[in-house]
DNA sequence: CGTGAAAGAGCGGACTT
DNA sequence: AAGTCCGCTCTTTCACG
């Protein structure tokens, strides 16, 4: 994990269609050797995963939501429950387990208010060990990425 | 915007190296018929962008933190400087302006603590119209990541 | 790590329904 | 208007220096 790394996937957390040549151009290395450090960066799991990110408003999902959630009971088998429903729920894009005034904090979208109010109903209502949860409503999603930052330091 | 779209969609957002080959076998299309419903979900916008998305645990175990922001004053100049400095802060993954409150939410990601520790004094404590922050730390990422629900409708 | 040849994928045009 | 077939071009891949 050199600096021709660290730029190889600062430009692959922007735009991973990018052809081998063109990243070459940008790190200052040939395009064979950047296919070589992609390939074992994917091989090694640094690189999670491709995906294309869609816009949502484009889907007709234009609704986001942050919620803070609050459990009853925070005994492992109902927190892994809950965690177990979040992962299957299309609507949750985002679900954090937490320290602090909340237990999760979820990142929910909808399609419209009704449709967030069908979500409230299925999971936090209908769950007796959600003790109550808070929305916040985004007006302005400012910034919105998984983009890790590897400016200097890391350890490979 | 079809169920042959929604196909397409849900698999780029698990896997954008996927051939059309391999896909045209998944959605039941030609190769062909495959590549250019991409090309225009890409020249409308729906595909937003393609990226590589890291492990952040392999590049330096960073902390998570969700952190609620509220601002001193509302007044549009105020905010704007601050959703600025958020975009431009690589610390900062994600930052969402929302009702409730708080102003602002948002994900960031440190070293360590001492890294945060910095942080939280270069943005929040330097930045006189921030009245008072929260964070929240993660233990857990449940779910992370940006992909959208498609089943159903939707109006492209 | 860089070079060169071979395999494979993406791209665009013409035709069909 | 959308899908398929068939070229061509570019990209990736791998063996070697």
């Amino acid at each position: 994990m050199d600096e021709f790394d660290r730029k190889l996937l600062n430009q692959m957390q922007i735009n991973n269609r990018q052809t081998a040549e063109i990243l070459s151009e940008k790190v200052g290395l040939s395009p064979a050797a950047c296919q070589k450090r992609l390939k074992k960066l994917r091989e090694t799991g640094v690189i999670a995963s491709d995906i294309s990110v869609l816009d949502p408003a484009s889907i007709g999902r234009r609704m986001t939501m942050i919620v803070e959630v609050t459990m009853e009971r925070e005994r492992p088998e109902y927190l892994d429950e809950f965690k177990r429903k979040m992962r299957a729920s299309p609507e949750v894009m985002q679900c954090y387990y937490v320290t602090g005034t909340a237990d999760f904090v979820l990142i929910v979208t909808a399609k419209d208010m009704k449709d967030y109010e069908e979500f409230t109903r299925n999971f936090f209502f209908q769950n007796s060990n959600v003790r109550r949860f808070q929305t916040n409503v985004v007006m302005d999603g400012v910034k919105v990425g998984l983009a890790v930052p590897l400016s200097g330091d890391g350890e490979g």
